[in-house]
DNA sequence: ATGAAAGCGCTAACAA
DNA sequence: TTGTTAGCGCTTTCAT
């Protein structure tokens, strides 16, 4: 076992080819045909460089040519349906430009939104994709006092691209289809279609519920605050809520848009308390995607954020090397439920 | 808006205060105190520092010290339940430990792994972590290699510590489980439980079907080859699979062990072809967890897997600098359904 | 077709 | 208490 206590350098490379460092660099780097070297000490120096298990020190070449070969992401949490395939989005389209992808979650913290963008900085990152950010003025004003090039995703941000989920078009078309589903029998207060859950001054919320508002009064006359219960993304928040309001309204209302996955979860817990039939009156649809939650006992619209899209999108500005201001938007899919269920809904199979 | 052009290093600080590199370099590192330079001095340069927005050069610094305060993750995929909160608890740990996490996913693909690997230690990772590798002995003699510290979590290697989820007992106790619940009245080839999902060569299936045949043989006498069905992780194959012993036995089998949520996902795609009430007599176990899953219209018993300890513990051992090989196994919790259900089940709720 | 030498920004002896 | 100096491993003119 050829347990070397270092790894070589060039200069070791050096020393054993009888070339020279700048030799051996050029041909270690790929930039030998252009400075003309023969391709027999390419070869020998390759050979030799292999044999030894060499590979290059991308810190000293980062610090040589002010650049790092590292791009930066940060987003709020892994853990998380969205922002892993939009991990997964991110580091394929970083390799595909030979570019290391360092990913940082930052919990929606503006205070480590900041520490981390600033790490990201330190290790020269080349670009900074920043996703779903809680202080996209603060983490702008730290990106172009550092002069690197960032863009927004997800959530909008100042002073750069931004590449955003629709979320007025995908919260009209949810909110259409389970307006289309809700059933006429229901009369009274439980008639009407309800709005749950997301903080009503974020912005993906806030133009969900502009979506929901006007498609509901363009279809139905009115809607009342009361019918928007933007309670946050706890799961346990939203239990509450939704038990509260089924008391009010004496059983589930007509229509129900569920604005996230995590407060999806707490409606569900309460749902289990519930007797099965309870479902049979009532048109369900969550704005976020979960394929379980395609196969639950009652039907549930879902829309799906188009992840891929969102970041190979973002990717496309990079490549432009236009980091001006601009705002680009990405439809999200409604997917069809696949629930096994009985009564009114089983057209779908 | 100050827009330098370059970012100050600490030459440009040293000389605006008037004090020398070394003292600003040691000043602005925090090593100030040891090397008793003045408290005077020091807030002067920390001041003007702060003014200039300067942050160090990591990759200078990581240069320098032959540091680099990265530390590497290497996982199969980012989109997924289980290795996104793997992901989730390395930062934390990382961040507790002062360290830049780097994770990096290879798409189970062999070469990518190994690629990755070397990328990472190019950029002077100071350990890595290497999460449910396909080729652990290959990685493993990289990391030797080049001297890198590194360790295996979820799926063990060699020549290093591993930290893996404890299989045997996970499937074992879901077995156990499955077996209680199981309804007597089924009898005939039905009255059997079987294994779908999953390879059977690899590390994870392989002790989970030996947990699987020894509890069943214990209980009921003897297991038929004929129950394992490895088919892979695929979902599309799992449909087929579980349609066709569906076929074969006119029914579902009383107790079904799925291996993964992506064989499960599988099942669930037969499962919307059958009637309500085919679910009655049969007791489902899921190796994985999925929060959705544990709401279907049937109760489904689900195993998940404990990624924070498994990461947290990962690092303990990463703590002692001890890097001999060794192998801990954590224990998964087991997950009760939730489901919204009748018949047979009610006492769960 | 190849080599010599300077320097990227930082740290760590060693001086003073 | 602080400054000087010599690199870390690499790239890149400029020579030859």
């Amino acid at each position: 076992m050829p347990n070397k206590k270092q790894k070589p350098t060039i200069y070791d490379i050096a020393r054993a080819s009888g070339a020279s460092p700048s030799t051996v660099s050029s041909v270690l780097n790929g930039t030998w045909k252009s400075r003309r070297i023969s391709e027999d000490t390419a070869k020998r120096i390759q050979q030799i460089a292999a044999s030894r298990g060499y590979s290059a020190n991308l810190q000293a070449r980062g610090l040589r040519k002010a650049k790092s070969g590292l791009v930066g992401m940060i987003l709020p949490v892994h853990d998380n349906r969205f922002f892993s395939s939009i991990s997964q989005s991110f580091e394929a389209n970083a390799r595909e430009r030979g570019l290391c992808p360092v990913i940082a979650s930052t919990l929606r913290d503006p205070q480590e939104e900041i520490r981390t963008v600033e790490t990201l900085i330190s290790y020269a990152v080349e670009a900074l994709f920043i996703v779903g950010a809680t202080d996209p003025e603060a983490l702008s004003r730290v990106c172009r006092a550092a002069n690197v090039p960032f863009l927004f995703v997800d959530l909008p941000g100042p002073d750069a691209p931004s590449v955003v989920s629709d979320n007025y078009h995908g919260a009209q078309v949810l909110t259409q289809t389970i307006l289309s589903e809700m059933p006429a029998s229901v009369t009274g207060k439980r008639a009407r279609p309800y709005f749950i859950g997301g903080t009503a001054d974020d912005y993906a919320t806030s133009r969900r519920i502009e979506a929901f508002r006007r498609t509901a009064t363009d279809t139905l006359g009115q809607v009342h605050d009361e019918q928007i219960i933007a309670c946050g993304y706890a799961p346990g928040r939203a239990a509450r809520e939704i038990r509260d309001l089924c008391d009010r309204l004496g059983g589930l209302p007509a229509g129900l848009f569920v604005n996230s996955l995590t407060a999806f979860e707490g409606v569900l817990g309460h749902f289990v308390t519930l007797p099965g039939d309870a479902f049979d009156e009532t048109a369900i649809g969550c704005y976020d995607y979960d394929p379980f939650g395609a196969f639950l006992q009652f039907p549930v619209h879902m829309v799906r954020q188009n992840s891929d899209a969102l970041i190979t999108t973002a990717f496309e500005q990079f490549d432009t090397g236009d980091f001006s201001p601009r705002m680009i938007e990405i439809k999200p899919d409604l997917i069809a439920p696949r629930t096994i269920y009985r009564g009114r809904f089983v057209e779908f199979g």
